[in-house]
DNA sequence: ATAATACATTATATTTATTCTAAACTGTTG
DNA sequence: CAACAGTTTAGAATAAATATAATGTATTAT
């Protein structure tokens, strides 16, 4: 793998020793034609398909985190049960399907800039996300 | 209560026969002098101390997703351990202090009109929500 | 009014995502 | 190669949300 050396600093930066386990990981994540949603849960399952490697649940939750810490990965502001991950971290807007469940990106440039005139005294704005809810467009709508 | 009427009819359009407990969920939810944030735990705890009826868990969340679902109430997308709803139905957005865990009103003139030019065949828009993410404005900011 | 029915409420059990724990393991350093 | 620091893992713990089933209450028709 050419970009083994990559995901060893990824991981550094993180401040995260290169394991088999997360260097699998970061294969998975990182080595993806295209970006891509996903649960805690789908990325398990991912590395079980695609590689002997079998990593717990405990180690992908971890590495997951310290990537968002980074920046290297986005959490995505749904709620539902589960939490949903991004390996898209450009700044990009989704789509939620409420009725299939499903994630959908919206380009930046689909999007106008949102400006917030408000502040906070003493905060700064980290992140700014949309979300827009989507479902059937039939007549017969409720 | 001069507004019990109001709430019995918001509770028929919900589906919802209006009985002791839900009555007071309304109370709660619609006679307060501002709107708020709550979770559901917060919701029972409110109405345990301002009141002598004791209200499962199981009611409270019934009512409060037939008033989602009937646009009473509003869910706040946020990915955070539990939910947060909100009595402010009127098309705002939030700030949320990630490290006070702590949401505020972004009143809908403090952003300019999100314009989404990407459409979905055959779905439409339900709803679109802004959350900002907010931090201390320290320099020393990692 | 009252009886019969349909719906509500509740305590408790269940489910499920996430976090924690502690024991076994790995890999690096002296 | 011994000691140490950090890892991995299975399984336990936690906690939110939902389901269950017995008991209670509102509604309807009589």
């Amino acid at each position: 793998m050419a970009y083994a050396d990559q995901y060893i600093e990824k991981l550094r930066k993180s401040g995260l020793r290169p394991t088999k386990q997360r260097i699998k990981i970061c294969e998975v994540l990182f080595d993806a034609e295209k970006t891509f949603h996903f649960t805690i849960k789908e990325l398990v399952k991912i590395i079980e398909n695609q590689a002997n490697i079998k990593v717990s649940l405990a180690t992908v939750y971890n590495t997951v985190h310290a990537f968002i810490k980074k920046g290297y990965l986005k959490e995505i502001p749904l709620n539902a049960s589960q939490s949903y991950y991004d390996t898209n971290v450009s700044h990009h807007h989704h789509f939620f399907d409420v009725e299939e469940n499903r994630l959908i990106d919206i380009h930046q440039d689909d999007v106008d800039e949102v400006n917030i005139k408000r502040t906070i005294p003493g905060k700064k704005i980290r992140s700014v996300e949309v979300i827009a809810k989507i479902v059937s467009d039939n007549q017969s709508q409720k």
